[in-house]
DNA sequence: CTGGATCCCTATCGATACTG
DNA sequence: CAGTATCGATAGGGATCCAG
């Protein structure tokens, strides 16, 4: 070894990685939103303040992609369209709390 | 009550302020840098794979702004400088630990 | 209801060059 | 060593309209 505190390379890459799916803009909230129970679009769009239903299109994507949120069609008339979180995401949200816990005491920013 | 899963609006609303600063690209590598005690520019600099130096010096303002970092000048010769996480860096800093394990554990994205 | 397609402005970022 | 200034490319995102 060479010392005895060492920077985690590959930490730092993955942690990134999971950044810069989460981190977008909007992401948090709409992952929160599904994980606390918010399951339809037009739902989670109420949910998250300010948030227009394209971007919400294009995040509920790109966490689809990740394997973070898992989209199901009910075939009822019309269609139900169902988001919720797969195991992968349910981890993520579990990892997650703590952070979610800390923003609840975030005082408002010091700047700005 | 209405359900026992509630939504907590402003928890979104401030995790989403969290996220808006080390979801920012390369801040949450260098956030985890200096927490594992990188403390020179270029130590951090070389720390994260990738980073330049301007984009270093934006997010470090942007961190320090946000309380997260404290930037500490010895008056050497020439000068020396120092960057640490302050208490609430710290503490961010710890409840990012189970995402940075989580992290480690995340396989390469399903897709792409 | 659940989005996709377009337009268009802005923010972001990498590369490069330069300073105390 | 520790940054800042500038520039051009690109990605992000709001508004609006449209469709299955």
């Amino acid at each position: 070894m060479t010392h005895p505190l060492r920077i985690d390379d590959e930490e730092c890459r993955r942690l990134a990685g999971v950044m810069e799916i989460i981190g977008k803009r909007w992401s948090s909230g709409i992952f929160l939103a599904i994980g606390r129970g918010a399951e339809r679009f037009t739902e989670i769009e109420q949910r998250v303040e300010g948030l227009s239903a394209r971007m919400l299109s294009v995040r509920l994507r790109e966490l689809e992609a990740a394997g973070l949120v898992a989209r199901t069609v009910e075939p009822t008339t019309p269609v139900s369209i169902y988001y919720r979180l797969t195991d992968r995401g349910a981890e993520l949200l579990r990892s997650l709390q703590p952070m979610a816990h800390y923003a609840r005491r975030w005082e408002p920013p010091l700047t700005r």
